[in-house]
DNA sequence: TTGTAGGCGTTATCAA
DNA sequence: TTGATAACGCCTACAA
């Protein structure tokens, strides 16, 4: 009879070194008790020796914690613009993680219907140790669920009004607020906006910015210059950037650059020369384009790495100094938006 | 005296249901043994009740499977253009994972020098059951070793000349030899190529596509009118690009049309009126040009969703019918290759 | 049809 | 400094 176990387990490295289980594992986890040096080299030469790991689910058995962190990728489904954020947000939570030896774990659901159970699910099997949720597709009220059950859990990019949930988020007023200087400082003077459903924070606030630039500049808010959705959507329709056109903006402020750029172009109107263009999310391509769009930088890849920090904070149980963490959005002033 | 667990156990919903662990066991798995109706009826229940759900490590531990499967991203470090592909490998993982009822974990290495250290433990730690390889800056050793050591492993959209190791690839051969002849129908006579090194089998395959379409139309192949690189790189240079324009081609046809249209743009050159482009790795911006791009529509999702599935076999046991999965690229037709 | 008990690999506790 | 052993929570062969 050949070999009866194919990995080795920490009992083999025990009998070989002629110690015990115990000795074995404090030279692994370097603690909690101390071991000679002797007596660690012969661990190490037999761990090595034998191509021994340690077997991940007894770790995470006998520990009660998975070292794991759970990405919740929501709106996967519709390959909508959102999503094309997840990848730099992933990789600011990956080079996170790394750096703190956790793992980490995707959660997407397609299928499943039920929210709730989902992440019931998640929460009580124990898959990971905490969560951080990408997408705004993810109801407010599981975020809530999550912070009432005390389950470590940060939003990444956008906040829940009413609600003191822990997130990483972005200086959404700040950035509409330059943007819209920015526009007045070049000499424009109707500025429109097309903004997003007031159900998210990032819809309240960039409205916000905007107005504050306005009243700043002694330029009257006009409403036929701001179009907001009733309810959430990704791209503007064709319908709501004609409407809003008829009022004549000579500039337009938008988190859709790429959808509004092409609907302009399918009304036959040039950007700048028609009109001028300013991005409030920066996409990838908006730098790439005949004229490259003049657009607010999210920091992506700092989110996530600000969210894993405040994650891990949550999961050893300690209280954050604050419940939010607001990171700045710089202005990359390109060629849609020259001095008028 | 409080509550001693802050979640329950299996135990505990035994002893509620007035039940063995065993019983309660065989109604959460449906199986491997039947239990009548009621007593599941009841157990179900008392679950229920509990808000009892199993606890994943000590199922791992106990099956000796994780119910994983790993996504190793490399070269996520360099925000290179492969990386944007990568989120589509996913969306089609992430559905197919979920059918399947398997979890995704997501390996990355921004820190680990050590390939070697980093797969081995990966491995041997048992923490996925087994590898789904995305981007081509895995070393070839890597994925070789891995298959010599019988670790279920897919790789995705590339496959190692000389090796057979599982992959699920695409159509290069054919696409570039649909996107040649296209050329060559709408009357283009001096089709330019920039390859990819022929380290990696697209580079090859495509060279191959094109060289086949040319002979079928009896044009002699050119070869000022082809620039492969000697070492892997992303994007063409300037210099390069610039090379194979003073032998005067009419079309060109490359794997990185955003880089290579910016520099032609720089150049001074316009598409398509001085020289066709068709891609042949679109990317996602390709359609949203001011002239979108004709270009190969590589079958992202489809690619993550078949590499699932060949996965879950080898990770059964079983032998697919084929080490190889060879899927269909499509030509996209736009407006940057009209009639000559 | 159901209960019992041993095992999975690691870690913590108690002795030595 | 080290050893023995009992959890950890679940699964399943074996008994009943």
């Amino acid at each position: 009879m050949a070999t009866k176990r194919v990995t080795p387990t920490i009992r083999d490295v025990a009998q070989l070194a002629g110690l015990s289980e115990a000795t074995v594992s404090y030279v692994i986890n370097n603690g909690p008790r101390s071991v000679t040096p002797e007596t660690r080299a012969k661990v190490l030469r037999v761990m090595e020796d034998l191509d021994y790991h340690p077997n991940a689910s007894a770790r995470r058995l006998a520990r009660q914690r998975t070292d794991t962190l759970g990405i919740v990728l929501a709106g996967l489904t519709d390959s909508n613009f959102a999503s094309s954020y997840f990848l730099e947000y992933i990789r600011g939570i990956s080079y996170a993680a790394e750096r703190h030896e956790r793992n980490l774990m995707l959660l997407t659901h397609h299928h499943q219907a039920q929210d709730v159970t989902f992440y019931s699910n998640v929460r009580r099997s124990r898959l990971v140790d905490g969560l951080l949720l990408l997408g705004s597709s993810i109801p407010d009220q599981v975020v809530v669920e999550l912070k009432a059950r005390d389950f470590p859990t940060v939003l990444i990019a956008r906040r829940i009004p009413g609600h003191e949930v822990y997130c990483v988020t972005q200086n959404y007023e700040e950035s509409a607020y330059q943007a819209t200087q920015h526009l007045i400082a070049r000499g424009y003077k109707r500025i429109g906006l097309l903004g997003q459903s007031q159900q998210f924070n990032y819809g309240v606030e960039r409205l916000a910015g905007y107005r504050r630039a306005l009243a700043h500049a002694n330029i009257a808010y006009d409403p036929e210059l701001v179009r907001i959705p009733e309810t959430p959507r990704d791209d503007p329709t064709p319908q709501e950037i004609a409407t809003l056109l008829r009022a004549a903006p000579d500039a337009l402020l938008t988190d859709r650059e790429m959808a509004v750029l092409r609907t302009l172009r399918e009304l036959g109107m040039r950007v700048p020369e028609d009109i001028a263009l300013v991005g409030l999310d920066e996409s990838e391509s908006a730098s790439l384009l005949d004229v490259p769009l003049t657009t607010v930088r999210p920091p992506k890849f700092e989110l996530g790495v600000n969210a894993v920090e405040l994650l891990l904070q949550l999961i050893r149980g300690e209280e954050p100094e604050s419940s939010v963490i607001v990171l700045p959005m710089e202005l990359m002033i390109r060629s849609s938006s020259p001095q008028k």
